[in-house]
DNA sequence: CACGAATCTGGGAGCGTTCACAACAGCCTC
DNA sequence: GAGGCTGTTGTGAACGCTCCCAGATTCGTG
């Protein structure tokens, strides 16, 4: 007892806003007004409804107030990714996780839905429809998903993570430029007197595989190296994917001294294949990853990587989606990455 | 367009349950019975009224019927856990996904709450009083967090993911016979004829770390052997402190030939320290985890471990929840362990 | 053929808010 | 001292649904 605070159970009733106004000696209206920030309001009503708040223990009834104001004030953060992604990929964890803290900082609820299969994408857009959200916080790395097209055409305010390709003018998102964090990692390699820098792409499918390998060869350029095709290695994101691809590349260029793989999971990948081959990080191969994960400061050694600004990521994706919800068109926010000199490199 | 469906389009605003029933020639009455389960309504109302759903787009107004029934609909899953935790255990991943997963089978959304700070509790307890949830799954292996005593008094229908310790009667829960588990695994040591079977324990003021202490030395005595506290390392979960166990126990047991760890993760952690001890693994020291967390499978070699099952677990605790928003009184189900042989043992 | 039971339907009441509007007080200005 | 502001308050009307009750219809049975 007594953890509860203060309650007048009058008669087992959740009060509401009308025993908050009788207790307070004023209207309805005030109450709401003082509720709703207060403007037009004297101090002394206000002195006395925030008393009767206390005094009856009244909690706001969302049900009530959705229905008048039309607005859940709830908010969906949608992960269509495979299953397997989300598991092993910590960077939808780290996502899922500062968008919550975000939201909560606006006391606004998280409504997490997984669509990884056709039938889940159908029920989620049912879901949307229904009302029970305002708008959508969207993760999806894979181009071609549908839940871009839906949630665009069905006017949903939605922010995505990365680019919603083909969508870029109806959705509002928040990326990263990683041209420039991949450069910035290439010539920090190059600073580093290593010649013959190799690269673990993303799928170039996706934005951010395309990017990355952009910004490897601008890095290229910009420290007087050439590109060379042998020295390309194609993963998919996964950590084998990232073993696989360094094994190729040391079987075709066993003088390779430096390699940037295109996230910290195939990065991690690397290293077990350059292990294996007895190649030592960096004394042999010098190693620049992208994300800046978690597992990327726990790895031996250490990885250095271009770091992600996640927090930033999920606080910019909040605000956009607030903006969107208040009306404003949508909008994109580029980050810059930045590069983590750790021990790899 | 066409990928809304036929939506006959009356003038922008979004269309109510009278104007299906104006489509459909009968009352409010009757459409609402067809929303709700279809008893008492004649076939040919049925059938004109799910036509007129159709041509008009009609999608329920979900606060417009939780301001009557007062239900959402919807429940919290809340996660009362460090963050680090968080992100380093998969186990935490497996259950928000199996039960998204399993909620999204009776079509409920499912509200992510990440309460680890005491000043998170109270906003916690503040959203869910104010009506949003039904009902709430919660997550936390810490035995004297608040949350507990906080639902318990509040009244909200709850289920809890391994023993609530201390509300065992007015909390639902799901949890794994662990003693069984680990008397399993430690069986299976001393079959394989290993003699001197060490532990690294989980923290011993949770009902987990003591339950599988407890089954590793009802195992020993089973297949006549001895319990020696020499053996007996303690961790926390996490990798890192299973590591340090392991080379805890080898310093002082050299001889030591098996090894039950009370988690797949602090199971990875032994791993190095053998590893880097240059025991060979099940060469010299056979091993058993606990959890069979999706790192156990992927890991090399392949651990060998008891099984929590996960989805079984999730499914349990949503029908618990349901079972509990429809009155019944708080119920615990205790699932089996299985072992899981792979290669460490 | 009438009558009661069983089945089905329609519509009023109410859920707890917000919002627009009218009313009113107090004050300043001419 | 009348007129017009400004600031504050109360009230009625939604919002879109479910629930309940009364009435209508259908059907079987004596």
């Amino acid at each position: 007892m007594g953890e509860r605070g203060v309650v007048v159970d009058n008669g087992r009733r959740r009060p509401t806003i009308e025993d908050v106004a009788a207790a307070a000696g004023v209207s309805r209206g005030t109450v709401s007004r003082v509720l709703n920030g207060g403007v037009n309001v004297s101090p002394t009503a206000l002195a006395a409804v925030n008393k009767a708040i206390k005094q009856t223990g009244y909690v706001v009834n969302t049900h009530a107030r959705s229905l008048v104001t039309q607005r859940s004030g709830s908010v969906a953060f949608i992960l269509s990714e495979p299953q397997e992604k989300f598991f092993e990929d910590p960077n939808f964890q780290v996502l899922l996780r500062g968008c919550t803290q975000a939201l909560a900082e606006h006391d606004m609820p998280l409504l997490l839905s997984i669509a990884d299969s056709e039938q889940d994408v159908e029920r989620v857009v049912r879901f949307i429809s229904s009302g029970h959200i305002d708008g959508a916080l969207l993760v999806s790395t894979h181009a071609g998903n549908p839940v871009f097209g839906r949630l665009a055409s069905l006017g949903i305010p939605t922010v995505a993570c990365g680019l919603p390709i083909g969508y870029e003018r109806e959705l509002a998102y928040v990326a990263v430029n990683d041209v420039e964090g991949a450069r910035l990692a290439t010539t920090h390699l190059a600073r580093l007197a290593r010649r013959r820098i190799a690269t673990v792409t993303g799928p170039l499918d996706l934005s951010g595989g395309r990017e990355r390998l952009k910004g490897y060869r601008e890095g290229l350029e910009e420290s007087g190296l050439t590109f060379d095709q042998n020295l390309v290695a194609h993963g998919d994101y996964t950590r084998i994917s990232g073993q696989l691809a360094m094994e190729r590349l040391l079987k075709q260029n066993p003088d390779l001294d430096a390699v940037f793989v295109a996230s910290d999971l195939m990065a991690l990948g690397a290293m077990d294949a350059l292990d294996r081959a007895g190649r030592a990080v960096p004394g042999d191969v010098a190693l620049v990853g992208f994300d800046d994960s978690p597992s990327a400061s726990a790895a031996r050694p250490a990885l250095t990587t271009v770091r992600q600004p996640w927090k930033r990521i999920c606080e910019e994706m909040v605000r956009l989606l607030l903006a969107l919800l208040d009306g404003q068109d949508p909008a994109a926010v580029i980050l810059p990455g930045q590069l983590v000199v750790r021990e790899t490199a």
